[in-house]
DNA sequence: CCTGTGACATAAG
DNA sequence: CCTTATGCCACAG
């Protein structure tokens, strides 16, 4: 993947991977990002959901911090529903952390593999 | 072009 | 476990 091409789609980017989070299963913003070749730069990620606002779309219930925790829930509606939707998915959320991470996450660099 | 910013990550105390 | 500090980099204005 040419350099040139990492900034223009880098938000579509993180929307892509975001989508492909299979149904009960949590991945990291700084998995998201090292996939996309911009290790380090996980803020980037937060950032790109951030503007997934105006993509319904995209399951950023299903990204969270390296530690489990719901850092993004406040972006939702102001409640309990980031919550909600991760226990809906049989995701056990404890004082906004996510229990037995492990088990649920998904590593978009194994399970999408490295292309280029 | 420069500055501020951000839903992070890692290290140090 | 806590708080700070620093790096990180694309984007908006």
């Amino acid at each position: 993947m040419p350099k040139n091409l990492n900034n223009i789609n880098f938000f579509e980017r993180v929307y892509a991977v975001a989508l492909q989070i299979p149904f009960g299963r949590v991945t990291s913003y700084g998995a998201i990002g090292k996939y996309l070749g911009s290790a380090g730069s996980a803020r980037m990620v937060g950032w790109a959901m951030n503007a997934s606002h105006n993509k319904p779309e995209i399951p950023a219930h299903r990204v969270v911090n390296r530690k489990g925790l719901l850092t993004g829930k406040h972006h939702f509606n102001g409640s309990n529903l980031m919550q909600e939707l991760l226990e809906n998915e049989g995701i056990q959320v404890v004082e906004n952390q996510i229990q037995n991470l492990e088990q649920h996450f998904w590593d978009p660099m194994i399970e999408l593999k490295i292309k280029e």
